[in-house]
DNA sequence: GGTCTATGAATGAAAG
DNA sequence: CTTTCATTCATAGACC
């Protein structure tokens, strides 16, 4: 049952769901088919329901996915038909990755105002997964974790880990801040 | 901890998981900061891993599905693409048209219908009463100041916190500016 | 239909 | 972590 969770390849490991034999042994909360052992655990069925829950989203997303691409395809001027499973992976996940990372050297060694260096511009795929990282709650990762990460990401495209370090930093506060002036919004207004 | 889970009006409905006091008093398999009571069972590290699983593919879901709607939107007569699509494509890692964007879109409209978002723009009022405090030395104002600003000019029109925080960030950046490019250019005359 | 300019907004990076 | 800075994007309005 375990083998379905990670969908995306995540950065940090699922450890295994209870085997249907373990639940069988040491039971869930008596709502299934299996003898109660710890009321007020989770349930079985809400242990099924969480598995299926991920199945539908992971479903959701793979269709989703499929059905945007179509879309786009068929907007374009000459559109092609056929969309295999190849190319919307390569739209979605693998472009070239260029050039260098172009991390901007520190400036503050420097006695006047050097130029400072291009600032990095995450790719595409840098950003949904990113995104998506956060939207799972992660902090700032720090050490191995945003080495690791780091890592993952510099298959997508330039990146280093300042990069990295800042773009959490920065999505952190601002989306606190987004938060903070909601409230005053609606102190403001009610 | 429980209240998370159902981020995007799911399928079916999920039982409530255990709360944090149930946890506390029947255990989970001891990973986490509770005492082991039921091992086998499910462990905290598994159980909210799964949460995060799930918020995260919420979110890709939600994102993919703003994106469809607005290539959707933006098929239909001649309209122009939209720095929206763009945005979104962006972070759900669609690779949007031959147009390289190079830099995120900014999104103005959270929606998908209704009125297109449009920005802000300051009342005559509101931008004389900025302009006073702008003079008056004031840098970015931040936390409960700000929120009085805001407040204050609430009452001589629409304006939000983030309103008045780019208002003074971007005056604050372009009074620079003028007098630099000032300055150069007394530089070459003289 | 254009393009030009002023300016609101977004965001990576750095300073505090 | 919070605040600030620098740069860029994107849009509204003026004008042609």
């Amino acid at each position: 049952m375990s083998e379905g969770l990670c969908a995306n390849d995540p950065i940090f490991d699922v450890p295994p769901l209870p085997t249907d034999e373990q639940v069988k042994r040491f039971g869930m909360d008596g709502d299934g088919p299996y003898p109660t052992i710890a009321p007020g655990a989770m349930t079985w069925t809400q242990l099924d329901t969480l598995r299926h829950q991920i199945a539908a989203f992971s479903h959701l997303c793979e269709q989703r996915a499929l059905l945007t691409q179509q879309i786009y395809e068929e907007s374009k001027p000459g559109h092609q038909r056929s969309q295999t499973l190849a190319a919307i992976a390569n739209s979605i996940g693998v472009s070239a990755a260029g050039s260098q990372p172009s991390y901007p050297g520190p400036v503050y060694s420097k006695g006047g105002d050097g130029p400072r260096g291009a600032r990095w511009t995450p790719s595409a795929a840098q950003l949904a997964r990113l995104e998506e990282l956060f939207a799972t709650g992660m902090g700032t990762p720090n050490g191995d974790l945003r080495t690791k990460i780091t890592d993952e990401l510099a298959k997508l495209g330039p990146v280093n880990e300042a990069n990295v370090y800042n773009w959490f930093q920065n999505k952190k506060a601002r989306t606190k801040k987004k938060l903070l002036e909601e409230q005053a919004a609606k102190n403001r207004s009610g």
